[in-house]
DNA sequence: TATTGTTATACTCTATAACTATA
DNA sequence: TATAGTTATAGAGTATAACAATA
């Protein structure tokens, strides 16, 4: 017994078997969330993958490249133009590491931290309006559901 | 009182903010599945875009392009070199609609179900593997939370 | 006028291979 | 030899604007 489909929009569209698929959920949930990160940080010229960077950096001073792409699951050869777009906007400042004169040692500069600042304030409303249908204990389960399927990488 | 971080491969590495924001984990979660889903199906030539159509056309048959699309999320414009990749592949059969002949009625063709069904069993063991350190009540979860999120699409 | 499918185009993200300079 | 960063390049995915045919 099937219940019939809600009259929608479009009508009577249903996606089949995707339904029951864990990815292809994420795919579209993935993609909701990365569009209104888009808009909520509409005129900050920071991205996705840039707002990643600064986080790390942030949490991690004199990170290099190599270990922050790895950590973001960024290969190297794509890191080289991202931190160039971040050191040319004066986010990031890159010095040549003591320790290791191959590598940069990344840090934020004060306007990457005051740029950082104002990105997390955005995303935390952008994410609060985004997950208001969930409680906070859906919206910490959902965290540890997608960190059990993370770990699955290879 | 945080916890020391646990010895891991990367010495300390800290992801920062990032490990709060429920974005970040469905983009990298998103990455997990979709690279292991293109394993999965090595050497059918069919990628995640492909399977949503081939599933919606199968749910739908006779659906044309812009509906298929509009279900799917992928834009009108994007859709006719997948629709043609898929045709031209034998997999979907494309004939002018009956009742508007600006549009194209689109179905499966027998290769098309067989592909669908061989791709489906592919699919069924590479969720499986990847969902396996969930319960089931914790994947119908996951689904459902995600589908909330989805919801929110503008 | 609006919609279906189309073409052209561009940007982002991701992937690989080959190079340099250091270690 | 291995690693850090670089360059060049290619393929997916996605976005917009403009057009023809049909509604």
């Amino acid at each position: 017994m099937a219940s019939a489909a809600t009259a929608s929009a479009e009508h009577e569209v249903s996606i089949g078997n995707l339904d029951r698929l864990v990815g292809y959920h994420l795919r579209r949930a993935s993609a909701v969330v990365g569009n209104d990160f888009s808009r909520a940080l509409d005129g900050t010229g920071i991205r996705q993958v840039l707002f990643g960077i600064l986080s790390i950096v942030k949490a991690n001073p004199g990170i290099n490249q190599g270990a922050a792409g790895r950590a973001l699951g960024i290969k190297r050869a794509n890191m080289v133009s991202l931190i160039n777009e971040l050191t040319d906007r004066g986010l990031l400042d890159r010095k040549i590491a003591a320790e290791d004169r191959r590598a940069f040692s990344l840090t934020l500069s004060s306007a990457g931290e005051a740029m950082f600042d104002e990105c997390l304030k955005r995303i935390g409303a952008h994410e609060d309006r985004l997950m208001s249908d969930l409680s906070s204990a859906e919206r910490a389960a959902l965290i540890d559901l997608l960190s059990r399927i993370e770990a699955k990488e290879r």
